[in-house]
DNA sequence: TTTAGCACTCAACGGGCAAGAGTGCTAAAC
DNA sequence: GTTTAGCACTCTTGCCCGTTGAGTGCTAAA
């Protein structure tokens, strides 16, 4: 049990001692934090702390003559109970909300704003992630007839998303044929997930499509295409170029694994879209990220929902000395306000809003 | 004359130091020269010649110990003259057609499998362009009517671009109201320019709503949005962590203006659609190019185009001493292909074909 | 006009040395 | 018992400097 509670001075001394190689990414040593006036004791008193919190895992020496850094247990204790609140300025808090309901009509720009605002608020790089929707059916088709030799296929998937696809036809079509053809699609297709168009689905869709019969085959394919396409998430990262400026990213390789992680999006797009979604904040320190190539650096996220259902993550990413107060508080915000501003889905709403087609 | 015309054997020498130095990347010196073969000379030869190419500006030399270095000049001649054809192989041609004509049906997923295949054929990072298509007119307004509290706005615009919008309403709507607005709407916001969308008009339309004139107002504010929305370019960027490969951007400096020039995505975009449209590939070499940060770096891009109009551009970005055949070759090809695929708006199609909403 | 030979220059490499930062330990002080 | 001053020790960092080797320009001969 000492060894589980560390007395009170030696949370402090840890505490500064983060705070410092955060600040300045630097090893720090006794001497330093003696000066530094936080703790009310010399620099011997905190050597021999020092040495013990070594003992007990949360620091490190890099070597004999340097001074020490916080091991990854350092760091999960800092965050979990060392860390001091960040309170945002009015000014930030100001400026997230501008941006953001600049943006309200389109989910993706959203994200992106989101992303463009976190990155730029703490000087990493930032990530948002629209994950994949549970598996939609098509709830409804209609259509736009252009002219003889186009329309446009609209498609309701459950859950609000809408996408649309123009048709250009080879021969001429007629207003009537198009409304039977959209009949039956709605008789035979909705609700229905991909795996359950089969073939007699299919040639019964012809049959009834009457003159419209050889449109089918591309039709179905289209549909089949989009129902795919819309499982696919997407990521955007934002401010790679802000790594090069922390010390633990000139080191080639190193830098350079960061930047396939960030290019794979794959590895990511999991990660995030893993985890039980919970209201919680995420902290994932060096080797407790599952992407190995993380082992220096630290993942901060959380999950952004619209009413129930998550659809999509924002997060920071940056070495493991990052600044968890500040990255926390931001990333916390931006998250609630997204959620806030794409409104639950309550039946009872008091304004007209729009949504995007979720494309 | 003599001046501007290089002797055969300086081009050949030229060529020779340019090739070696693309392969290798660091100065080329004249000893290695003599003994790859290529040329049939002494070792002293090639050091005079090269002495009057450094005068003529096509060569540089970093220091006096070392071999010599293209100019920008040097490279503007050989990329112009001295370039012999690439030829694709057969597998790498099969591959493009493979991956383009999975992605036939969304533009913005071909330009990212686009720049995805020309970053990986290539070895640098590419980048994919959709420009900002010329003021865009809305030529008809349609709606798809869910329930009492939402509708479905399908706006077409002039070019073929569909965009829809949900709205949710906040009290009940019924299908003959909303085929009143969208009439209304038809008759007065349809080829209109975002500027001559005048109070007068959103009255009269407020007038002509009946019972869904409160509904205008959010009405008119999601079509103006949604119309500035269309005006914006995109611009993806694919495999930047290639750049780490080429020792021109070990240099912190380098690499980081780099990073910040294709996050900025403005600059390049606005490059690449500044350009008259023409059918030639473009190969902007080191200070050639208008963004400063490039000096050191090389842009070879093409134009793609969807019959008569340019909807984009990709491109391959790297060192200056980039492999020019291989790449002009690649990105020559890939947007051919697209072009190609896309298809010409000509009347009379062969073939059924779909295009996406173009967001 | 080409080539062999040679002296010269200069970046790159590596060993050796001094400086400095930080530690652990011991012994004295509180 | 805890804190602190002092000191010896370790190890990195930076610097100086000589050596090495690649590449050149020039000269003179072929």
């Amino acid at each position: 049990m000492d060894e589980m509670f560390l007395s009170n001075r030696k949370q402090q001394v840890l505490k500064a001692i983060i705070d410092a190689h955060i600040a300045y990414g630097e090893p720090v040593g006794s001497k330093f934090l003696a000066q530094s006036q936080q703790l009310r004791c010399s620099s011997a008193t905190i050597r021999n702390e020092m040495a013990e919190l070594e003992a007990l895992g949360y620091l490190e020496q890099p070597h004999t003559s340097a001074g020490r850094v916080p091991s990854e247990l350092g760091y999960r204790f800092y965050v979990d109970a060392l860390l001091s609140r960040y309170e945002m300025a009015a000014q930030e808090v100001a400026q997230i909300n501008a941006a953001l309901l600049r943006k309200l009509n389109e989910l993706d720009q959203m994200l992106a704003e989101a992303s463009r605002l976190a990155s730029h608020l703490t000087n990493y790089p930032a990530i948002a992630a629209k994950t994949k929707p549970e598996t939609a059916f098509i709830s409804r088709f209609d259509g736009v007839y252009v002219d003889a030799y186009q329309f446009v296929l609209v498609m309701l998937f459950t859950g609000g998303t809408v996408k649309t696809r123009t048709l250009h036809l080879s021969r001429p079509l007629s207003p009537a044929t198009l409304t039977r053809l959209l009949a039956a699609l709605n008789d035979l297709f909705t609700h229905k997930s991909v795996h359950l168009i089969t073939l007699p689905l299919i040639l019964e869709l012809e049959s009834r499509a009457g003159e419209a019969a050889p449109l089918v085959n591309p039709l179905v394919k289209l549909i089949y295409e989009t129902m795919k396409g819309l499982d696919e998430g997407d990521l955007r990262v934002e401010g790679v170029n802000r790594l090069l400026q922390y010390p633990e990213y000139n080191d080639t390789a190193e830098l350079r694994s960061m930047l396939s992680l960030l290019e794979e999006k794959e590895d990511l797009l999991n990660l995030l879209s893993g985890e039980p979604p919970s209201d919680d904040i995420h902290v994932l320190i060096g080797s407790e990220n599952t992407v190995k190539v993380m082992n220096n650096s630290a993942l901060v996220y959380k999950t952004v929902r619209r009413g129930d259902h998550v659809i999509g993550a924002i997060g920071i990413i940056g070495p493991r000395r990052m600044d968890y107060a500040k990255v926390i508080g931001t990333v916390n915000h931006l998250a609630q306000d997204i959620d806030r501003l794409l409104g639950g889905d309550e039946p009872n709403r008091r304004q007209e809003r729009t949504t995007d087609q979720d494309d």
